[in-house]
DNA sequence: TGGCATGATTAACT
DNA sequence: AGTTAATCATGCCA
């Protein structure tokens, strides 16, 4: 059916081509359509009429759906997240360019470079296409308001739901940079465990600490930030090494005596002599790393020399007695039984 | 390639 | 919070 756009004689003729005219498009370059539309004498006449009828009707909508907006909290989540994780704002990668530190670690900087950029120009495309889009909106609108009754409260309500619409697909582009971020750092934390041995000079150092505190191997606070400066690792990585030198290094003279009472035993046996406990000189000279237990007469079955003598004397949680007693002494190497070595720290 | 050395992690404890 | 003891997982060497 074609619509007469001619201009109407009677009132309800106009209604009537108004009402046949607003089921159709006006989005179609029909120029002479519209152009006589405008040119109509009745047009602001109408036009007032309709925008009064709109703002009571819709009106109400915006005022429930404008102010619902504020800053998402989701969306603020994930943009703390990002910047935390160095994706969004100041690259931190660049301050941290000549590090010589492990390849894994470089690896993981490389990827997180990547996610950052194609985070980066995902984001740049996606305020460009949702720029366009608004502006191509606001264009249609801006049209179309010449004919329809738009009040400027709905284009800002458009506007808005554009927004929203893109901020949802924001939301999803951050949602999936997270999850790459998260899975890049549970697999370089994975990677933790790729252990490096320390160099031989923290080694050293550490090792010189150790025995050249043997009697209270427990450095201060300030001991291991000290010995993490000076072997260039972490305090945690001090206490770490300390923690596994002190477990093994009494292990080691458990395994030993174990081994040395053994011995004992065997030759105590093999000589009839029934004192078990008391290995000769030269099987305990045979022991284990380090040269401790190298004092002589060492006990098998004892920790200390001299028995029950000290007493309290070591009471260093619960390890009764390694620490207090058996020096590492490889240079005075075995000499007397050194008590208290020092117990400062 | 197997086995020991060694740094890191974990649970339990104090 | 700092340790111990056990354990894991990798590095390294014969």
């Amino acid at each position: 059916m074609v619509v007469s756009i001619e201009p109407p004689n009677s009132l309800s003729d106009m209604l009537h081509s108004l009402q046949v005219i607003s089921d159709e498009t006006l989005e179609d370059n029909n120029h002479e359509k519209k152009k006589s539309l405008e040119m109509h004498p009745m047009r602001s006449a109408l036009f007032q009429v309709l925008c009064e009828v709109k703002e009571k009707t819709v009106l109400r909508l915006q005022h429930s759906s404008v102010d619902d907006q504020g800053e998402d909290p989701q969306l603020m989540r994930l943009d703390n997240m990002l910047v935390a994780e160095g994706v969004a704002g100041p690259d931190k990668n660049a301050s941290l360019g000549a590090d010589a530190s492990s390849s894994d670690q470089a690896d993981y900087r490389m990827k997180l470079t990547q996610i950052r950029q194609v985070y980066n120009n995902e984001l740049v495309r996606y305020e460009e296409a949702c720029g366009e889009f608004t502006q191509h909106v606001m264009a249609l609108l801006r049209d179309q308001q010449r004919l329809r009754p738009i009040a400027k409260t709905e284009v800002d309500r458009m506007v808005s739901i554009i927004q929203k619409k893109f901020n949802t697909i924001q939301v999803q582009l951050k949602q999936s940079t997270c999850e790459a971020v998260m899975i890049l750092r549970s697999r370089h934390l994975d990677a933790r465990r790729k252990r490096r041995n320390f160099s031989k000079q923290a080694t050293e150092v550490l090792n010189e600490y150790f025995y050249a505190h043997l009697s209270n191997p427990y450095p201060s606070e300030e001991a291991k930030e000290d010995l993490a400066r000076q072997c260039q690792i972490t305090v945690s990585q001090v206490s770490n090494w300390f923690g596994n030198k002190r477990i093994r290094y009494k292990k080691n003279i458990a395994k030993a005596q174990e081994e040395a009472n053994m011995y004992a035993a065997k030759k105590a046996a093999a000589q009839g002599l029934g004192v078990p406990g008391f290995p000769s000189a030269s099987v305990a000279g045979a022991m284990p790393p380090y040269g401790m237990l190298a004092f002589p007469g060492a006990p098998g079955a004892m920790m200390t020399p001299y028995g029950g003598m000290l007493g309290s004397g070591s009471e260093h949680l619960g390890m009764s007695a390694p620490f207090d007693l058996s020096a590492y002494n490889p240079q005075l190497h075995s000499g007397m039984p050194p008590l208290n070595e020092d117990k400062k720290s």
